[in-house]
RNA sequence: GCGCCGUUGGUCCAGUGGUAGGACAUUAGCUUCCCAAGCUAAUAGCCCGGGUUCGAUUCCCGGACGGCGCACCA
């Protein structure tokens, strides 16, 4: 029997996951032989098999239960999509570096402190390189001047090329989002054009991090599994009964901020202890009703993703959401909470469920000639008044030559916004800063009732964008457990049968007098069936139970003696290590039954 | 990017200016009919590049990688 579970040390445990997965498989440092490359990984057979299946547990959630459609798009990504999403302004940061302390500083926020300066993100660097030596600026550490220490771009995009030449800048995508926004046009119409509706993507997605760090924690290429949830702010409404009674732990940006002052901005590596008391446990009714969480879509996300954590394995005492101080919030979002896990002492984000407004739909509408919008009818057509001008070119073109058509289409901007300027006999105009008159009866401008069925709105967008290796990274250090079985200490994963790399072991007691056939027999029964199977006839029983107890596979099961007379093998449970005997044909029924938890051990 | 510390079989460690040893793991054999047993054997290592030296895994410099701190984290 198992007993005295113990849990590993804060300061011990990373390290023991460390180990755990180098030695057996889960993940380690790519490309060692060559030196290593920080901040990528690669995924071992056992960490690359669990990987697959929180992904596929992600799947049947959030595509298939939820009823959305998922989509493959590219890494590579032409550079115009990334100008529009605002990644190329927002992340070449300028950066200027203490040549006598060596911190490192945003250039363009010196400069914002120092002058009336608001946006000088947007100047370029030799600019920001003069007024640095205009205002004589130091370094807010030390104070050695900064005069003519050059500014530094650092850019978290990894570019590349698309095609020979540098003509054809491409980008590897920073998150896989953009690569749902940019197809909206085409997605909207696999939706009928009808509102909501949800694509989601599992993919990798580049940051060309500064500094890797924590194993999986801050990689520079990952695997996002995001999901746009499009929706209409006005009339639609999440299904919030179906996650009313989940009950969420909660950390919201008021009770960050009184905790430490209201210095919170580095709150996410706060450290469990001292957050103790400060979370609201609420349901997600409550949260709603109290205006915790304030948008419902949001607040359902919590309440939906809450227990898909729980299924896929990670321990929810160590869990929490935490919601965005307003200064922390990403240039795209309105309101925005993360899915946080405990590990080693530290919180880390794995999620971050975002109101992304019409953000991106609108950019990508305003940079590209597509529509991002949908038309939405109304329940009875509309009479209205439209003011309407028909220049009439064969005036304008000879009066302004080459400027025609830009007057013409200043004179079509203007009725749409300020229609009563054409009430006298002329019109004024600015076409490049000149001021252009033209007769109103040149311009044709007429007032008209038109019938309006309906309106091009810009969809709203409900983002949970989940960061599947820290996911992986998160069950791992929290099923990692120890106990003692029979007097000796095993290490043992208690991963759910549903993530487990492998479902069930295949153990001859030993390998002879046939046992070791009949064992091939039994694996290749169930791997017909289905199940993922490991079958080992390496050292003694107690040995092998081990081994798959050290990577969380849920069953094993032995053929021995009895087998050869009737037919029937033992069943034992990793948690417990509770044997039944099972008859061979119905392993398999077992088996799902088992994994489903529509049968105990203890019941056979 | 900066600073401090580190890097020795698959893993975790010890050690040395004269090319290294243990534990665990792995493989093979013996033994064992259900929870890391025992015996025998085998496989396998000094991060990379330069320098000092007759000789460098060891000392020095640089780099890569890792841990922590600073900065960054759309």
């Amino acid at each position: 029997m198992s007993e005295e579970p113990a849990r590993i040390p804060a300061d011990e445990e990373l390290e023991t996951v460390a180990e755990l997965s180098k030695r057996r498989g889960f993940f380690f440092p790519a490309s060692r032989a060559y030196g290593g490359v920080a901040g990528f990984y690669t995924y071992g057979p056992e960490g690359a098999s669990l990987k697959r299946n929180i992904e596929d547990s992600w799947r049947d959630l959030f595509v298939t239960q939820e009823g959305h459609m998922e989509i493959s798009a590219p890494d590579v990504m032409p550079e115009p999509v990334f100008e529009a999403s605002g990644h190329l302004d927002g992340f070449d940061d300028m950066i200027i570096e203490c040549p006598a302390c060596d911190s490192s500083h945003r250039a363009d926020h010196l400069v914002e402190d120092a002058t009336r300066i608001e946006e000088a993100e947007s100047l370029p660097i030799p600019e920001v390189e003069a007024l640095i030596a205009e205002y004589d600026l130091d370094c807010p550490v030390c104070g050695e001047a900064l005069t003519d220490v050059p500014v530094e771009e650092f850019n978290l995009m990894f570019e590349t090329n698309i095609g020979p030449g540098t003509s054809s800048p491409g980008y590897l995508r920073p998150e896989t989002a953009q690569g749902i926004f940019v197809e909206f046009p085409q997605l909207k119409q696999y939706a009928r054009n009808q509102l909501p509706f949800g694509v989601a993507q599992v993919g990798t997605a580049w940051r060309n991090e500064i500094s890797p760090r924590r194993a999986l924690v801050r990689v520079r290429e990952f695997t996002q599994a995001e999901l746009e949830h499009f929706i209409d702010p006005e009339t639609d409404e999440p299904p919030l009964e179906r996650v009313a009674d989940v009950e969420l732990t909660l950390y919201p940006a008021d009770e960050q901020e009184a905790e430490d002052g209201g210095e919170a901005s580095d709150a996410s590596r706060t450290s469990s202890d001292g957050s103790d008391g400060t979370y609201l446990t609420m349901t997600v009714r409550e949260a709603v009703e109290e205006n915790v969480i304030a948008s419902d879509w949001v607040a359902y996300y919590l309440g939906l993703a809450r227990d898909w954590y729980d299924r896929v394995g990670l321990d929810m005492d160590r869990f929490r959401y935490r919601q965005h101080l307003s200064g922390e919030l990403a240039h795209y979002a309105a309101d925005c909470w993360d899915a946080e896990a405990e590990l080693g002492g530290d919180w880390v984000e794995i999620t971050g469920f975002a109101y992304r407004s019409d953000y991106d739909l609108s950019k990508h509408g305003t940079h590209s000639d597509e529509e991002f919008t949908l038309f939405r009818q109304y329940d009875e057509p509309q009479r209205v008044e439209r003011a309407t001008v028909d220049p009439d070119m064969s005036v304008l073109g000879p009066e302004f030559g080459g400027d025609a058509a830009a007057v013409a289409d200043a004179l079509r901007d203007l009725v749409e916004h300020d229609p009563d300027a054409f009430d006298g006999e002329t019109v004024s105009v600015e076409v490049d800063g000149e001021a252009h008159e033209v007769d109103t009866a040149v311009a044709d401008f007429s007032r008209e009732e038109v019938t309006e069925s309906g309106e091009h709105i810009t969809p709203h967008v409900v983002e949970p964008s989940f960061g599947i290796g820290r996911i992986v990274y998160s069950v791992l250090t929290h099923a990692y457990g120890r106990d003692t079985v029979d007097g000796e200490e095993r290490a043992y994963l208690d991963l759910p049968a549903e993530v487990a790399p492998t479902t069930v072991g295949v153990f001859p007691l030993m390998d002879k007098d046939g046992l070791g056939e009949r064992a091939r027999e039994v694996e290749a029964d169930l791997r017909g069936a289905g199940f993922a199977v490991t079958y080992d006839d390496s050292g003694n029983i107690g040995r092998r139970y081990r081994r798959q107890d050290e990577v969380g596979t849920p069953y094993c099961v032995t053929v021995d003696y009895d087998t050869l007379e009737d037919d029937t093998v033992t069943v034992r449970e990793r948690d417990s290590t509770d044997q039944a005997r099972v008859p061979v044909a119905e392993l398999p029924a077992t088996l799902t039954a088992l994994r489903a938890g529509t049968t105990a051990i203890d019941d056979l």
